[in-house]
DNA sequence: GACGTGACGACTGTCGACAGTGGCTCCCCC
DNA sequence: GGGGGAGCCACTGTCGACAGTCGTCACGTC
């Protein structure tokens, strides 16, 4: 018998188990805003008590993506175009923060080769859900290039209400994910021109903000 | 019987007395980083259930007060001096908008009265741990005159982590929270100058970093 | 017909119990 | 004396059940 014929057993509990798989319900769309998510009807699908959905519906519910209603009743979140305006300004903050560490760096080359090569993934993709995975992976990498954990951690919370947000107004040409609105951030990165880096992640957060609030609006 | 004799009712969860009750606790300090924290115990303490304990514990987990060791078992959270300095830097981000966003406000002049007032509040105070929260509430006050709701959030959400870097590193007769460290931020607003206002935020910001993240790692 | 009232159903809040899993100790055997 | 089990203990993971609360609907009374 092969030492490679066992392979590591799945040792994640139900818990996270639950959590992901109504995360990405959620965020699938096949939960919409405002539909009612009862613990009963979740635990009875998933084949799992109620204890633990609930344990995973309360992490939703930090993460954003669920709200309680009347007397405890958890549904699901939608932001509003204003609201989508303030989440893009503090993302735009944080990655402002991001690529002023990068440059600073010492990695900076390294970073930035990277990001490249983050940004090639996002042109080759043609299918719209990948394409904004390739978005966000992108602009996670550039937090975590940053070597700032702290960074990476705040900018993670905020990523389950992005993906409420632009699935919320899902106007799926959208060029705000094109390979052309990313590679500005990179050549500032690699020019070291802190200023013209920060500029730019403003300008494209802004750019996205007023896409995905009016998308959100007209829906 | 008048209207006035009854008053209404606390509606709180155990849940949530559960939650307010650990995390004082560990803020308090009657829990040091790393100690074990046991739901059997817990629950004991608080004359409640394991679940209602569970469900609050894992709500401190997501705050980052406490993190989860070897098989699951919760202990309280420590930063590492490395992780104070990020966390101060990713504040000084989220401070940094929010002052752009007061001094843009239209009412940036009722902001800065506010602010004013909320630094008086702070010299007043001679017992070292309401100094604290006269500096906590300041900085809040802060992102919340800003208006972004989305701010607010992220900022609470680093709260847990902040109270813990402030904690473990205790020197209290810290000069980082003294009046005169924030009347130059409220100046700055008050004469609308952006630039200005966010090169004191990161300063104070830095500033705070250094002396927490020294007293962090002579613990 | 409007209003108060009672029963019913659908939720969530909370609890106690069982099961599985490592860590630890102690003892046996080589 | 050292190594390896067996047994025990302290934990967490998971479950099913009970209780309390609110919305709804039908019913009876004025």
């Amino acid at each position: 018998m092969s030492v490679e014929s066992l392979s590591a057993l799945d040792r994640s509990t139900l818990r996270e188990r639950s959590l992901e798989a109504l995360r990405s319900a959620i965020l699938s769309g096949r939960y919409r805003p405002g539909d009612h998510l009862g613990e009963v009807e979740l635990a009875g699908s998933l084949g799992v008590s109620r204890g633990t959905v609930r344990e995973a519906l309360r992490h939703l519910q930090q993460e954003g993506l669920v709200t309680a209603g009347n007397r405890g009743m958890l549904r699901v979140n939608s932001l509003s175009p204003a609201e989508v305006h303030e989440l893009f300004r503090v993302r735009a903050a944080l990655e402002g923060l991001a690529v002023r560490e990068v440059i600073a760096s010492p990695r900076r080359e390294s970073a930035a080769e990277k990001l490249r090569a983050a940004v090639e993934r996002l042109s080759d993709e043609d299918e719209p859900a990948v394409r904004m995975e390739a978005d966000l992976a992108f602009h996670l990498l550039l937090c975590q290039l940053s070597g700032n954990s702290m960074l990476v951690e705040a900018w993670q919370r905020l990523e389950g209400r992005m993906r409420v947000a632009i699935l919320n107004g899902a106007s799926w040409q959208a060029p705000m994910m094109a390979r052309d609105r990313h590679v500005p951030i990179v050549e500032a990165i690699e020019q070291g021109d802190v200023d013209a880096a920060v500029r730019v992640v403003d300008e494209h957060m802004a750019g996205a903000a007023e896409h995905f609030a009016r998308a959100t609006e007209s829906a």
